[in-house]
RNA sequence: GGCGCUAUCGUCUAGGGGUUAGGACGUCAGAUUCUCAAUCUGAAAACCCGGGUUCGAUUCCCGGUAGCGCUACCA
């Protein structure tokens, strides 16, 4: 790539996947150099071998032109292909327009003949040469183009496989007759399906994360996504086991069981997949909070929660908001647990639809004073100590279960439903007792604003 | 338009001339829980269509259809 910042980043996401290479622009090795800007010499030294031993010619066609022609073909219902005008062209005739100041680029010469390799997905493939003109090789700028700098470049680096995506199906005739004309042994190709949305469009930026740096910014961890790509086109020889370990995967792993149909993402299966690393991936508990802590405080303090210099003094808090969003494997968004924690309005609860109830309803009412009672002395509460005030409340009034937690639930939380009363309250406490620029409220703190609310 | 690739539950897939067509995600239901999740148990859910070959095709062959790709002096 051309800019610097692209190539560090590129290599970087490569690194964070789990991606590992013995040679490379980054480390050196045998073939440097390896950016294909550092390779001019070599591109142009093959060229011009291949001009002499006329495997390859001068074209001087306008773009134009050529545009002109594919549009002709196009129209007649023709494969539209470049019709090899300059093919015809002498020597020393094209030499001399070059001389004379000429922009010319360099095509491949295609004998007629059928092209069969071996692909080690789709089995025996042929390609007749009759769909392809030409192939620029080298562009009148100078530049070479894919199918040439890949030819040479996986040649003179040894490579032995190439494994890529199926859209290459059709430029692996223009390669192989490349290798033909050098008289060069081609590598092994294997040809991927194509991965596609989950629309059956090919998968694209709008689909959302199509790039490492997405899923990484999307909590999802290297190997889940390793284990989740690996399943999309391969199988297990088992047919069923989904999972596995880096070792395995490496040691099961063959092209044949590789499936040649086009798979299309799924997120939700990724998500999945990465729960299970995150429960039982090898990270310990502190491993998992670090997943998502970073993420959650930018939330809380970009959203004006937290001020930057207060996230320090809250850590044990946060943690305890991350564990919940942990616990429900992530279905505890944010949001949601900033709000809980936060945002508690009691006119607003004691008004809104869902939870009215509560603030109207005859029992909750009951429930709720008896209870207030109870703690309106408490300045610091415990699970323990609510849950031995609920247990008092449930044998004076004979409440118990829903009828007792729910009007709870409602007047502490202000919500319907949420995590659990035990790993909140602890958080409203801990909150309360800290001064920041938007205050925590305590539990008895939050009855107090419902029962003056709700006139109880 | 031409050429190519592909076709099993909604999705990822296993399988393969005779199977109750297997697994996973998701969905739904039940259990559990103060609730929602999580968890556990269970259920529904598929061989694209037409022809051929065959005693028998979802499986093999041909055709169609659909989706995708290529059709560049992009990679």
């Amino acid at each position: 790539r051309s800019e610097a910042r692209f190539e560090t980043q590129l290599l970087e996401d490569l690194h964070w996947f789990g991606l590992n290479w013995d040679e490379g622009p980054d480390k050196g090795g045998p073939f440097a150099p390896y950016r294909q800007s550092e390779r001019h010499e070599i591109y142009t030294k093959y060229a011009t071998q291949l001009i002499d031993q006329e495997h390859a010619y001068h074209c001087f066609c306008s773009a134009e032109q050529l545009e002109a022609e594919r549009q002709e073909d196009l129209k007649a219902g023709r494969q539209p292909k470049y019709s090899g005008r300059c093919r015809k062209l002498l020597r020393v005739e094209a030499a001399r327009r070059i001389t004379a100041g000429e922009s010319a680029s360099i095509r491949l010469k295609i004998k007629p003949s059928a092209f069969t390799w071996h692909d080690l997905v789709h089995g025996p493939t042929t390609i007749s040469s009759e769909v392809i003109g030409d192939p620029i090789l080298v562009r009148s700028d100078g530049h070479p183009a894919y199918n040439y700098a890949v030819v040479i470049d996986d040649h003179l680096m040894e490579i032995t496989h190439v494994i890529r995506g199926d859209d290459h199906i059709s430029n692996t005739p223009r390669q192989l007759a490349l290798y033909q004309a050098f008289g060069w042994e081609p590598p092994q190709f294997a040809h991927l399906s194509t991965i596609l949305g989950p629309d059956r469009t090919r998968l694209s930026k709008r689909h959302g994360a199509t790039s490492l740096a997405e899923f990484r910014a999307r909590h999802i961890l290297p190997a889940a996504l390793r284990n989740y790509l690996l399943l999309l086109g391969w199988s297990h020889p088992d047919g069923k086991t989904e999972k596995l370990s880096q070792q395995e995967m490496t040691a099961m792993f063959s092209l044949d069981r590789v499936n040649k149909s086009p798979a299309s993402f799924d997120m939700a299966k990724l998500e999945w997949l990465n729960w299970e690393y995150l429960a039982s991936g090898g990270l310990d508990h502190e491993g998992r909070l670090n997943v998502f802590r970073e993420g959650f405080i930018a939330y809380l303090t970009s959203n004006h929660y937290l001020e930057t210099g207060e996230v320090e003094k809250v850590a044990g808090l946060i943690d305890a908001m991350v564990d919940i969003h942990l616990d429900s494997k992530g279905r505890t968004r944010d949001e949601d647990l900033a709000r809980l924690v936060f945002d508690y309005n009691a006119q607003a609860v004691a008004q809104a639809g869902e939870t009215r109830d509560v603030a109207e309803g005859e029992i909750p009412r009951a429930v709720l004073k008896a209870f207030i009672i109870k703690i309106s002395g408490e300045d610091s509460l415990t699970y323990e100590k609510f849950r031995q005030a609920a247990k008092s409340v449930q044998q004076e009034t004979g409440k118990k279960g829903r009828d007792l937690f729910h009007p709870l639930r409602v007047a502490v939380t202000g919500a319907v439903s949420g995590p659990e009363l035990e790993k909140l309250i602890p958080i409203f406490e801990e909150g309360a007792r800290l001064s920041l620029a938007r205050p925590i409220k305590s539990t008895a703190q939050r009855l107090r604003e419902f029962s003056a609310a709700a006139g109880l």
